[in-house]
DNA sequence: TTACCCATATTGTAATATAATATTTTTTTA
DNA sequence: TAAAAAAATATTATATTACAATATGGGTAA
């Protein structure tokens, strides 16, 4: 979807709609205005206002039917692994707890994952992990910032995997990390730590080590898990 | 979407449209007629048209700019957690190894939603997976059909994990269960032992046997694999 | 009271026109 | 002749208007 600002007009809208429903601007159930309505609303044609419509509908958030007007679906049929919606969701609550959430479904993917890449991945995308390592190495020891490469490497993971099931997960694993880097401090030698705890893991798959992989990948992001919940305790405590 | 006949005309042809470019009607890269032509191969308006281009567009099948056309986006951008073109793909291939991929994934999400589920489900999300447990009882019991019961059996246990990530996959695991099915025999006997196995799981979620209901998912789980690599292997050797 | 029918509001579909955009062709100029 | 500029062109983007389909609610008649 590239920046916004190059989006075109419907896709604003539909940037604008989809961030405004699941803020829960409009109330379940029955809410939006009419199409006549967010036409005057936005100043734009219904032409712009209906695509916006049909591409908010196609990921789940919305349906509409003649003379009922266009509704609010239930948020279990919203499309949480759509890229836009899970920008949108984190936009309006940056939650710890939607944050464990996203830190068990990696838990659930990235272990496995890596056992698969130990397992069947191709010596072309092992190198393309160990390209990110090296350059996690290298942020770490000139105290550049380590979250891009962080980012790749799990990806990279994610298509040595040979499942284009977990790869498709590419995005929503970054927002999770994306969000995660918002919560840690980042003390200079604990980046070396998490760089050589990543080296571990490059290893494990290098060998053909599914398990140890497997069980590398479940450490970190347990890891991470503990970190927040910690954090959890904490915000409960001070309320 | 409910059933084909309620569609109305845009969301017929995003189906169309839909299956084709899965099956692969329309090259890689630049392919798709222009608007106008697709106008006049299917006898409708632009305005059709256009909604089921931003539909496909919003599903990340498609993509269409100025002067350029719409052209197909990779695969890899396809979002294959829509229900919609789940069902698109295994209508265009409903092939053994994408069977296996899907196992994969059930693999890496069911097992911890069970964990979750006996760590933190609630008793009602609890009884509804008994209520689905007895029914497949019922079934295997008077020669019924299992099938449905058992997808029950499945979500109810997404539902009971408290992640909605999880939950939202119950379309996925659905989708997966019904092309296993497919390829399973289900002798008369063997249903009472399906049925069995699945008891142990929600004995173990009912407990609060976290690890337990994790091994116990992930053997039911492995079986299916073992079967699928098993036929995978066969039409290898017939070919 | 019940059944039917009609008015009405809202989305669905169509047709047409103009704007924006990027490619290709042509023309101009050095 | 080659390169740059300009014009023509094809295609999507947006707007406008009109009518059709549909479901809701109210009113009318039996």
């Amino acid at each position: 979807m590239a920046r916004i600002e190059n989006l075109n007009l419907s896709q604003r809208v539909t940037n604008e709609l989809g961030k405004a429903i699941i803020a829960g601007v409009y109330g379940e159930g029955s809410g939006l205005p009419t199409e006549a309505q967010l036409c005057t609303e936005y100043g734009i044609s219904r032409t712009a206002v209906r695509e916006a419509v049909k591409m908010l509908a196609a990921k789940g958030l919305i349906s509409s039917r003649p003379r009922q007007g266009i509704r609010v679906e239930p948020p279990e049929n919203w499309n949480l692994y759509d890229t836009s919606v899970l920008g949108w969701m984190f936009e309006s609550s940056p939650s710890l707890l939607v944050l464990k959430e996203f830190l068990q479904m990696r838990l659930a993917i990235e272990p496995q994952a890596a056992a698969l890449a130990a397992k069947h991945g191709s010596p072309e995308a092992i190198a393309q992990i160990e390209v990110a390592l090296n350059a996690m190495d290298n942020a770490a020891q000139t105290d550049g910032s380590i979250h891009q490469p962080d980012v790749e490497f799990h990806t990279a993971i994610l298509l040595a995997s040979g499942n284009r099931f977990f790869y498709q997960l590419r995005d929503f694993i970054s927002t999770a990390l994306n969000v995660s880097f918002q919560y840690t401090t980042n003390a200079k030698d604990s980046l070396q730590t998490i760089a050589d705890e990543h080296r571990k893991i490059y290893q494990a798959i290098k060998n053909g080590e599914a398990e140890r992989a497997k069980n590398m990948m479940a450490y970190l992001i347990d890891e991470a898990m503990a970190y927040i919940e910690l954090k959890i305790a904490e915000s409960e405590l001070s309320a």
